[in-house]
RNA sequence: GCAGGGGUGGCAGAGCCUGGCCAAAUGCGACGGGCUUAGGACCCGUUCUCUUUAGUGGGUGCGAGAGUUCAAAUCUCUCCCCCUGCACCA
């Protein structure tokens, strides 16, 4: 048994003196690799494992290339999670307690999380901690938090280019918000952990006939506006008057508060339901007059508390004057105007119009029951759904454009005339509850953005994008959709931490724009520290020198009080390392980080510091389940190491998935591996009983089998196709040894260059096991330090390897052969007396590859010489068939393939416990001689 | 809704870009056998279906349907279904 922590313990500490992974620039052609450094707020699990040692396997095998490989590593603590994690801690708030006490924080240690300063230290500790753990090949003296006063000197920098260049603009935005806590809210700051859906609707005003205050109707559908027959109000509900600029409007008075984080209003008075319904308002599309009623399913509380009404597509409406007949109210006497129809593609335009289809059917119903209100909303979905998809306007100056089209061109128009508002609700289905227990609203505040909508930036990123390599391959989609997508983002907030916003002192920076071009910093960080460079001293100049290379070594010194040489070596260092990059992460940060990732680049720094190639992997899964702190089911990562070992949870991580696909962590995956590993642990140790020897076929076997194996790995480690690779490099190969073996092998020559090379290569997955074997192989040297074995492509036999499967497949069909001759009365018992191995004549490979070439018969006859033409026939007739698509083989010598089987011979005398020939078929007296094809001996199976 | 990615054998999951060597890798499961006091682990074999008292053979088959082709899991079109993201959240 492998005792793998004590292994990791020995290697870990061994590269730790040896400082293997501290570099500094030298001669060696570089390669910085990086991942989205982690967010502190709760220590790493197995989950997050994936991202880094997918980093740290692809950095050990670019060393192993020849490169001078950094692979830094910083720590997230920008932004509000932490800041929240320290108020709920001071609440005593059970729900969190209990969360980290799945990752064994300690009493003593959750006390002191009421400070938010003391979360990041604890967590950056505890996950340098379980990083070295997992053995990565981190330089550790390059280690920051994104909130050291140093960082945010260089993110001051970062925004000052951005306003430089005109990205960072002002303008409104809409954002969840707490009246009480007068703090914008997110996720986190909700009652179990909601995220506040803003949506957008479209206030209409519709004109009082008899006075000049407006009714205003939050819609989703503002091209319908051309079917409204009256408007609906909630009878039980208050209302009232407010003013926005020099316009007054009715509005429930529900929808004040909420309205006047979005608008500068005045309440006027108020005015009663029962008020409101005796008048009628003004559509202000059509001109029309229409009634004000009231609707049983209106929420005071939702948008304005008024809604128009458009019977013939709403099922709601619809219901409601179906009531309201019944209740013997009078009602318009247009009942239904039908302004979109539904195009049937199948049956081309047969517009079958739209007779209220899916309304049909709520004749019957009330709308008083609970069942009735599922029933409905069915419908509206329903509705909704057609229309968007196949719907045409019927009407309007939009008449015959989609609606979709038409609902954005309405929306437009309405709004830039003034007959029309937009207004934003909370679209969550249930209320949004801050931690503070009031209901969050949307507000709209002015503040900063960077806009990542700009043309030129845009276009210089459209350019730039097909040159960065991304991996898999199969996400270039969705990064050329996000890059196209993204526009506005706002960049600062009112709370958290990080670094302060240079334009508007009290907010900070947003959490993610502070994080766009830092691997950078990896490049001075440790510098900066050893030199104890002041956070004062980091002014603009410094960077403009040390990261453009803009301005004068000597200016910059005396800007700075920073000496010449150290900023030298800065510049050296950021020159030297930020030009081959490989930036690695989850999926989860396409759409976010690493759009303002190579937006912030190509924005800010020289072109020969453009991203290089970005890698994404996909999640982790446990047991087929995902990986949740509600199902219990977290693993943190220095548990799980303690319990399976880190290259065990690296390998199975990173092995049994592609790249880009979630993978399945299991404990039968991790069973099967440390099984494997034993035998090959147990294959070393007893190496010694092999000798060296000269070459056999099952020899030349090996080395072939090697050597295209290394081939195929490389390339496949230089997709990052790390399953690819280590089916080839780990599986393949113990299956291979095991044939070996079985079928004679025994030189310990090739054996020790095979298992050394197999050892070599498992390096960057598995790398304290790779070095246990390598110094059990008698090697003294780190094999992390090693080079990658080069294949030898004379060594790449297809004629061995063709040899070795014809034996294969031999072996096979003598099992079938024998099974099936078995049956007969004769043999019920017992094993045949021996086994005919015939290998097939020359001249049929001849005729077979002729056949293969001229693809007829006839010309292949001709073409062989020396063989009767009667059994030439016969023999190419069978093929005739698939005579267009046969495939070329490998025309092996007779005796070669002789040769292959003389010496499997022992392993099929012991296999099957019977004597075994082998012969070709000129010397064969067996009947069945005749029945051998090129590829395939026949066989006699004699009783 | 919009955008991106998918749908493969009992399950998981390769293959698809670059059509034929694909009844389709690999792992798990199941079944039979070995080892063992027994279990686990491990080893060997079988695992769509039909045929065959001798193998290298046939059928069906990769979400559904249609098409291109000598040939389609792989290319094209249509449809159905699933997953992810849609922003102030790291």
């Amino acid at each position: 048994m492998i005792d793998y922590a004590e292994i990791e313990k020995r290697w870990q500490d061994a590269w730790e003196k040896e400082m293997a992974f501290e570099v500094e620039p030298n001669d060696k052609k570089s390669y910085l690799v990086t991942a989205a450094f982690p967010y502190v707020n709760m220590p790493l699990h197995i989950g997050h494992l994936r991202t880094y040692a997918t980093t740290d396997t692809y950095a050990r095998y670019l060393r192993m290339r020849g490169f001078n490989v950094l692979f830094p590593m910083g720590f997230h603590a920008s932004g509000i999670p932490i800041l929240s994690i320290a108020k709920r801690i001071e609440k005593s708030d059970q729900e969190l307690i209990d969360e980290l006490k799945i990752f064994d924080i300690p009493d003593e240690v959750i006390k002191k999380m009421s400070d938010p300063l003391f979360i990041a230290e604890y967590f950056t500790e505890e996950m340098t901690r379980s990083m070295k753990a997992a053995g990565f090949s981190i330089d550790w003296r390059r280690k920051f938090v994104s909130i050291e006063p140093t960082f945010s000197k260089f993110v001051e920098w970062q925004f000052s280019k951005l306003k430089e260049k005109g990205y960072l603009e002002k303008g409104v935005h809409p954002v969840g918000w707490c009246t009480n806590d007068m703090s914008a809210i997110g996720q986190h700051d909700t009652i179990h952990d909601v995220h506040p859906e803003i949506e957008e609707m479209t206030g209409i005003k519709f004109k009082d006939k008899d006075s000049e205050i407006f009714f205003i109707c939050t819609t989703y559908r503002p091209e319908t506006i051309y079917g409204v027959t009256n408007l609906f109000i909630n009878k039980d509900a208050e209302y009232s008057i407010i003013e926005i600029g020099d316009e007054k409007f009715y509005v429930s008075t529900a929808a004040v508060t909420p309205l006047s984080n979005q608008f500068k209003l005045k309440v006027l008075g108020a005015i009663s339901a029962e008020e409101l319904l005796k008048k009628s308002a003004i559509n202000p599309e059509t001109g029309e007059v229409v009634p004000v009623l009231p609707g049983f399913f209106v929420k005071e509380s939702f948008g304005t508390g008024i809604v128009m009404s458009v019977p013939a597509h709403a099922p709601f409406d619809y219901v409601a004057l179906e009531k309201l007949k019944l209740e013997g109210y009078s009602i318009p006497s247009a009942q239904y105007k039908t302004v979109i129809k539904i195009q049937n593609q199948d049956k081309g335009d047969s517009s079958h119009g739209v007779d209220i289809p899916a309304l049909a059917h709520l004749e019957a119903i009330t709308g008083n029951s609970e069942k009735d209100y599922k029933l409905i909303e069915e419908a509206t979905k329903k509705i909704y759904r057609e229309e968007a998809h196949h719907g045409i306007m019927l009407t309007g100056k939009y008449e015959g454009k989609t609606e979709p089209e038409a609902r954005e061109l309405i929306k437009t128009d309405m709004i830039s005339s003034g007959a029309a508002i937009p207004i934003y609700i909370i679209g969550n289905e249930e209320p949004v509850i801050c931690r503070c227990g009031n209901e969050v609203i949307v507000k709209i505040v002015d503040q900063w953005f960077i806009n990542y909508g700009n043309k030129e930036w845009k276009n210089v990123v459209r350019e730039f994008l097909p040159e960065m390599k991304i991996y898999p391959h199969q996400l270039k989609g969705a990064f050329n959709a996000a890059s196209e997508w993204i526009g506005l983002r706002a960049t600062e907030r009112s709370q958290g931490l990080g670094t302060k916003f240079p334009y508007e002192p009290d907010h900070i920076i947003e959490s993610l724009s502070d994080s766009t071009i830092y691997p950078v910093f990896y490049a001075i960080s440790h510098i900066l520290k050893s030199e104890k460079i002041k956070p004062e001293q980091l002014k603009p100049e410094f960077f403009d020198f040390v990261v453009l290379g803009d301005g004068k070594i000597e200016s910059t010194s005396a800007a700075t009080g920073i000496d010449a040489a150290t900023i030298r070596k800065c510049r050296d260092s950021v020159s030297y390392w930020y030009v081959n990059t490989s930036r690695h992460s989850g999926p989860d940060l396409i759409y976010n980080h690493y759009m303002m990732y190579i937006y912030n680049h190509l924005a800010i720094l020289p072109k020969e510091m453009w991203p290089k190639q970005v890698v994404v992997n996909g999640m982790v899964s446990y047991e087929g389940q995902k990986m949740s702190k509600s199902l219990g089911n977290v693993i943190p990562l220095l548990q799980g190491i303690k319990k399976y070992g880190a290259d065990n949870i690296r390998f199975v991580e990173l092995s049994s998935a592609d790249i880009g696909t979630d993978t399945n962590f299991t404990e039968d995956g991790i069973k099967s591996v440390d099984a494997k590993n034993n035998i090959l642990y147990e294959l070393v140790s007893s190496l010694d009983q092999y000798e060296a020897s000269s070459l056999s076929h099952m020899d030349y076997w090996l080395y072939s089998k090697l050597n295209s194996k290394i081939k195929k790995a490389t390339e496949s480690m230089d997709q990052i196709s790390l399953r690819e690779a280590y089916v080839e490099i780990y599986y393949n190969s113990i299956t291979e040894i095991k044939n070996y073996l079985e079928k004679g092998g025994k030189n310990l020559i090739v054996l020790k260059e095979f298992l050394d090379d197999l050892v070599l290569m498992i390096q960057p997955i598995m790398p304290h096991l790779s070095e246990e074997l390598w110094h059990m192989l008698g090697n003294n040297t780190f094999a992390l330090k090693e080079k990658w074995p080069e294949p030898d492509m004379k060594m790449i036999n297809q004629e061995v390897e063709k040899i070795e499967e014809i034996i294969d497949d031999t072996e096979d069909d003598i099992k079938t052969a024998i099974s099936l001759t078995s049956k007969t009365s004769k043999n019920e018992a017992g094993k045949p007396n021996c086994i005919r191995i015939i290998i097939a004549a020359d001249w049929k490979r001849e005729a077979y590859e002729a056949l293969v070439s001229t693809k007829k018969i006839s010309d292949a006859i001709n073409k062989v010489n020396g063989v009767d033409k009667a059994i030439l026939s016969e023999f190419l007739s069978r093929f005739s068939k698939k005579i267009n698509y046969l495939e070329k083989e490998n025309a092996i010598p007779a005796s070669k393939i002789k040769e292959g089987f003389e010496e499997a011979k022992e392993y099929f005398i012991s296999k099957f416990g019977t004597e075994v020939v082998i012969e070709i078929e000129e010397e064969s007296k067996s009947d069945r001689a005749k029945r051998a094809l090129p590829m395939k001996p026949s066989i006699d199976v004699i009783w």
